[in-house]
RNA sequence: GCCGGUAUCGUCUAGGGGUCAGGACACGUGGUUCUCAGCCACGGGACCGGGGUUCGAAUCCCCGUACCGGUACCA
């Protein structure tokens, strides 16, 4: 099995194409077969190297790496459709000496007032073939005069075009709402039809699968190898993804490229899981699916008739699986960036790095992307008694708690660094017993003095991690008050009693 | 307009001539005796409409309707 993705490099990868390479490669790796990736930038105007850069970084990311194409080669290169003009050309040619195709030079105006013509007239707005019976010689003629012209496919009349569909079963078309497509335009690059044809037909490929949004092209598509006498693949087309309105994705529904998922701290292996369950089904309510289980199970024959509606709760929700059971040292890794930007990390040394492993996995569990991790860390790096205390609730409950402050401090002051959880809760029981105080009037006035917020992660957890932190030295962390010294600042800070 | 496709909780879906129509996300309630988040438990919530076939239709057939795609010298 040969299958390909072949996107044109026209912007970021879209969620729906992402979803269109996965399908692909999973086919390939679930039978052994090869994934073509191949680049489709005949569109001049809207192609660019940046957009085929960020399309590779993002299947790259994703995981879905190719056995040929772009970037790796192969034996059935160029993989660009920009290198591969000469082919094109060569076939157009071939189509032309046989007669199933013929030159054309009806101008773009008169092209529109035939299609508006036939539209006031309730016909189906195809080609008129006005061009079809010139002769060669005056055709031959009027392109060495300069004139421009673009080759058209002779479709035959009154045939009807029958696939069948892996996804969808048989699908008819009459040829007699086809007119006469364009195969090659006037500037000489291919048209999509003619081009799509001839790679899928050279690449060797044996299973298109693509967007529903190509369902129609399909027979015409399915002439262009009949007119060169081709085999054609088998075809499946996959539903489209949509937005929460039920419009086809885009920007105003909010995030949509794979690019802005990875750069909201998204883990690929859980959009992965959560796209290849956007159309298909592992059947019995198995939610959590792994990128190898995936490809071992997937079949095309489940995948959905309907389209879809791509769910962000449901997307964080798998996110939030995958950074739970995520490697403590790669959540670290991954977490860096989004520190430094919060301006808490400048470079990471390894010592960063092992004291981030140690916490960042609790912030990540309570989380729905790496993008918030920073803010359940700002206990950590951005203490402020002052600032805490300004909070009028949290200065009226300080005052209230002034013994719970007074003994946590002395704790502090004569204690040893509280480096586990154990230590915290021995210290917790200490201030207990001193104060006869327990429950939420003892742990909450701990919470507002040795975080300076009135909410965040567990205290057995934050306090540790603080501790740690304010013993690490020459790092590129942003310092961390101790536990003893911020305990201090916050009676300070309260004032005089 | 024409051509093609699709239709089960708000969303993703399982199922499929007789089921209490199952699960997940989201939502609501409760629990987790510091809080938020998380987590756990429980709860409400669906077969597009109309005909037909049948003892029986959400399931099969037909007709509507709605939505999506195409109808390009975009891909």
């Amino acid at each position: 099995m040969r299958v390909r993705f072949a996107p044109s490099p026209s912007g970021h990868l879209h969620v729906g194409n992402a979803r269109t390479a996965l399908f692909n490669w999973l086919l390939a790796r679930g039978s052994n077969g090869t994934f073509v990736f191949r680049i489709e930038d005949t569109d001049v105007a809207r192609s660019s190297r940046e957009s085929e850069q960020s399309i590779i970084d993002d299947l790259r990311w994703m995981g879905l790496t190719w056995d040929e194409g772009v970037e790796r080669g192969g034996d059935h290169g160029p993989y660009r459709q920009s290198e591969r003009l000469h082919i094109y050309r060569a076939h157009a040619v071939e189509l032309l000496a046989t007669g199933k195709a013929y030159q054309c030079f009806c101008t773009a105006e008169q092209l529109e007032a035939d299609r508006q013509a036939a539209l006031s007239e309730g016909r189906a707005p195809k080609y008129t073939g006005r061009c079809r019976d010139l002769s060669r010689q005056d055709a031959r003629r009027r392109v060495e005069a300069g004139e421009p012209a673009v080759v058209r496919l002779r479709v035959p009349q009154g045939r009807e075009i029958v696939f069948r569909d892996l996804v969808r079963g048989a699908i008819t078309f009459e040829t007699a709402i086809i007119g006469d497509f364009v195969l090659t335009r006037s500037n000489g690059y291919p048209a999509f039809n003619f081009a799509v044809v001839i790679d899928d037909a050279l690449m060797a490929i044996t299973h298109v699968v693509r967007g529903e949004d190509h369902i129609s092209n399909t027979p015409r598509q399915l002439l262009v190898y009949e007119a060169f006498g081709w085999r054609a693949p088998t075809f499946a087309h996959l539903p489209l993804v949509l937005g929460p309105d039920h419009a086809p994705l885009s920007k105003r529904h909010g995030a949509t490229s794979v690019a802005e998922f990875r750069e909201r701290g998204y883990l690929p292996e859980a959009l992965t899981n959560y796209l290849a369950l956007l159309g298909w089904s592992p059947g019995e309510g198995e939610e959590i699916v792994p990128l190898e289980d995936l490809a071992r199970r997937f079949d095309l024959e489940s995948v959905g008739h309907s389209a879809g509606v791509f769910d962000t709760e449901k997307l964080a929700w798998v996110n939030r699986h995958y950074l739970k059971v995520a490697d403590p040292s790669r959540l670290a890794q991954l977490t860096v960036p989004f520190l430094v930007r919060a301006g808490w990390l400048s470079g990471a040394t390894p010592e960063d790095l092992e004291y981030l492993a140690a916490i960042v996995p609790a912030a990540a569990a309570s989380v729905d992307r790496l993008e918030q991790i920073p803010d359940r860390l700002r206990f950590l790096f951005d203490y402020s008694a002052e600032q805490s205390l300004g909070r009028s609730d949290t200065r009226a409950e300080a005052e209230a708690a002034r013994p719970v402050l007074v003994a946590l401090a002395s704790e502090l002051r004569h204690g040893p660094p509280l480096l586990t959880r154990e230590a915290f809760r021995e210290m917790a029981a200490r201030v207990r017993t001193a104060t006869g105080l327990k429950g939420k009037s003892l742990f909450h006035p701990i919470r507002l003095a040795l975080t300076g917020e009135p909410e965040g992660m567990e205290l057995d957890l934050a306090v540790p991690a603080i501790e740690r932190g304010a013993g690490l030295s020459a790092s590129g962390l942003h310092p961390i008050a101790g536990a003893s010294a911020r305990a201090e600042a916050f009676l300070d800070a309260l004032g005089g009693s």
